[in-house]
DNA sequence: GAGCACTGC
């Protein structure tokens, strides 16, 4: 395949970072024992990163703004060295915290953990993380990862976020729907915050006024907050960061009013971009020329080539494996690897693993390698363009699964990768024009979802007009109410859109959608609450049954056991229990030398299950019963009475319901849109039942619904009065 | 008869 040299102005990857102080880059020495050479070694490190030479400014920018926006490239140090800048320039005095919130678990966890290194300190003492199941911080932590949905989470029980003097949103630019509520209910706190210390001089000077409730309504429109006012106690203004990778940095500073940006250099080593001749039609065969083109031309280092998703991971995977064989003897070997998120995380693993003597690595990947996973030893990148990403269709509340052009953010992104420990290539298999058309980034995800959550959280915090909430983005009028629709028919609002008391209230606290929340305080109702927590557990779980392809026929067999006739939410159910009873009998023969997880992971092993995906719904079980039972839930199991299980699926699913036809398709209740029962579902190949209820409804291929569960059709009318009677 | 990208509370 041939391709054209970039023009100079498209290389501007290479253009401010191509000089950059390679010769500076520390790479990890080997093990090095004495704790003085290693503390002299990360004062070293950080003197070199791009950010300690601004320092200073940085630390007056910080002090001058109420809100700073820092545009920092990839290798600039700022998540890491900002905050400690921040701790010795004296904003914990008093005990108030450094916030600093990041989209993934994982960063907010090994970033504290470096930082706490770099303090010298004990991680969950000065330094400390805090994400979902994991909390890692005391009452003495002053600078404090976690994940920008926990902030969230937070913000519902103290919504002043009254400890914080200063908030990092760090990765902005990726804006996930959690990051851009925060932004919003951010700039809401810091108003609210920056009006309470001037409060009271305002009622001071104001002493004579005569009305005080006329002066209240001023202070409160002044704010034109939407939180309740606080009662009276002394809250300090509140800092905000925002930092965000080159693009968009305007479009931050808009939103937060003018506010003043700071650029930070990065250090990343420069990557070359080639794009194609001509348009490739076929980018599977594009991908695997290239392939095999950087394997014979160009020198030794490993390729990363991102696909759309699993399928054309295996059928590149085997299409390699075809033309290997006809290299000419004696070449350097390609090993192929594989990776994608419902892959077991052991297998996963296997891409870290440098290649054997002789062999150049191949990694095929997903997007879970453009910035959830970091894989080192690349050099060149192989990037078709394309992404499949999930969208929402509020009208018929079905979801689709599509596969788009990338944005120039995610290209650059993905090239990005190619420079991490030397100079790279990307080889981009479409032409150069077709890149200048590239959205700058992708479609926030706030406008790909369905909102209901958001919204109910949003209630929550007390903002009570979604409409009047400013975000970055301007929702549709179309999802908002079908939404709202969604949550009075669940219960959650009232007739007049305000939160109801006590289901709506309850509903906000769980970490769950809207639906799965109902579905529990409805089960407490119909005494099924023990086999409700499982169900959810398990449904909010991906990719629970795993086996490899010349394993399929042993795994089918040991699912089949699982199997239960009334459809898949039983399923997992029994698939939980059978797991929970095997780590009981373990626990009864007294092998205490095993811990639960060397006893779950042979289970998992041995049944074909995703022991990751398992633990996580454990995780989520222990989770949401503790929220259960401070509710005063009730928790019972209904035994072997399935029919009020499935009954009380009915009273919480009933806008997931679907009726079969004539033909054998089925046709949904609310949207009247025909579909498919997926392939996973223990209905595929039996005898269809004539109404389900279904957890998803997703478009691929074709329309298909999931996690299925047989019904009476005669209890719906029974058990949701409130939607039959929108229906007619 | 055939299959879902990635996060997060």
């Amino acid at each position: 395949m041939a391709y054209s040299n970039p023009s100079p102005s498209s290389r501007f990857i290479i253009t401010k970072n191509s000089q950059l102080n390679a010769k500076n880059m520390k790479r990890r020495s080997t093990e090095d024992n004495s704790s003085f050479a290693k503390k002299q070694k990360i004062a070293q490190q950080r003197k070199s990163l791009p950010i300690a030479s601004v320092e200073k400014r940085i630390l007056e920018e910080v002090k001058m703004n109420d809100t700073l926006i820092i545009v920092g490239e990839t290798g600039s140090g700022k998540t890491t060295q900002l905050p400690q800048f921040l701790f010795n320039g004296g904003f914990c005095r008093d005990g108030r915290v450094i916030g600093i919130t990041q989209p993934r678990r994982v960063a907010a966890v090994t970033v504290a953990k470096r930082v706490a290194e770099e303090c010298d300190v004990e991680l969950g003492q000065k330094v400390g993380y805090s994400v979902r199941f994991d909390d890692m911080t005391s009452s003495s932590t002053r600078i404090k990862y976690m994940t920008d949905g926990l902030l969230l989470r937070e913000a519902l029980l103290d919504p002043f976020l009254s400890r914080y003097s200063v908030i990092i949103v760090d990765e902005a630019h990726e804006r996930t729907v959690h990051t851009d509520v925060l932004l919003g209910l951010l700039k809401n706190v810091q108003k609210a915050r920056s009006i309470s210390t001037c409060k009271e001089s305002i009622l001071e000077g104001r002493k004579k006024a005569n009305n005080s409730a006329a002066l209240k309504k001023e202070i409160n429109a002044q704010c034109h907050i939407l939180l309740k006012p606080c009662q009276g106690s002394k809250l300090s203004p509140l800092k905000l960061i925002i930092m965000s990778a080159s693009l968009d940095a305007r479009g931050f500073s808009e939103y937060f009013g003018g506010a003043k940006a700071v650029h930070i250099q990065g250090r990343q080593h420069p990557v070359d971009i080639f794009y194609t001749h001509h348009v490739e039609q076929d980018y599977i065969d594009a991908a695997l020329i290239t392939i095999l083109q950087i394997h014979l031309e160009e020198g030794s280092g490993d390729m990363l080539v991102f696909l759309t998703g699993q399928d054309d991971i295996e059928s590149l995977q085997r299409l390699i494996q075809e033309r290997v064989r006809q290299l000419p003897e004696g070449s350097q070997k390609l090993l192929i690897v594989p990776i994608f998120s419902s892959l077991p995380s052991e297998i996963q693993m296997k891409v870290f693993k440098p290649a054997p003597h002789g062999f150049r690595k191949v990694i095929l990947a997903t997007n879970i390698a453009e910035t959830s996973i970091t894989i080192p030893g690349i050099k060149y990148v192989i990037d078709p363009g394309l992404v499949k990403t999930r969208s929402y269709d509020p009208c018929t509340r079905m979801e689709s699964l599509k596969i788009v052009p990338t944005s120039k953010a995610q290209a650059l992104q993905r090239s990005g990768r190619a420079g991490r420990e030397g100079a790279g290539k990307c080889f981009r298999l479409y032409q150069e024009s077709e890149f200048a058309k590239l959205a700058d980034s992708a479609t926030p995800e706030i406008k790909r979802l369905n909102l209901s959550n958001v919204i109910l959280q949003l209630k929550a915090l007390g903002v009570d007009d979604i409409t009047e909430f400013d975000l970055m983005e301007k929702l549709s009028m179309r999802a908002i109410e079908k939404s709202l629709e969604e949550l009075i028919l669940l219960g959650a609002l009232t007739a007049d859109k305000k939160l109801s008391n006590p289901v709506g209230h309850q509903m906000a606290r769980f970490p769950l959608e809207p639906i799965y929340s109902k579905a529990l305080i409805v089960a407490s109702e119909f005494n099924c609450l023990e086999e409700m927590l499982i169900t959810v557990a398990m449904l909010l779980v991906d990719s629970m049954f795993y086996a490899p392809r010349e394993k399929w026929e042993e795994a089918r067999d040991k699912w089949k056991c699982f199997s239960h006739v009334e459809g898949d939410h039983l399923t997992l159910v029994n698939v939980y229990r059978a797991s929970a009873e095997s780590l009981e009998k373990s626990r009864l023969a007294g092998s205490k030398e095993k811990t639960a997880e060397t006893i779950l992971r042979k289970w998992c092993k041995e049944n074909f299950i995703n022991y990751s995906s398992l633990r996580h719904a454990r995780d989520i079980h222990s989770q949401i019963q503790g929220h259960v039972e401070q509710m005063g839930l009730r928790i019972s199991s209904c035994g072997d009475d399935m029919l009020q299980f499935r009954r009380c699926l009915t009273a919480s699913f009933f806008l997931k319901v679907a009726l079969k036809q004539p033909d054998g398709s089925y046709r949904t209740f609310d949207s009247s849109q025909v579909v498919q029962i997926h392939p996973t579902s223990v209905f595929f190949r039996t005898k269809k039942p004539e109404c389900v209820v279904f957890n998803e409804l997703i478009r691929t291929e074709r329309n298909y619904i999931r996690d299925i569960t047989r019904i009476d059709p005669a209890w719906i009318p029974e058990l949701a009065p409130q939607y039959c009677s929108t229906q007619s």
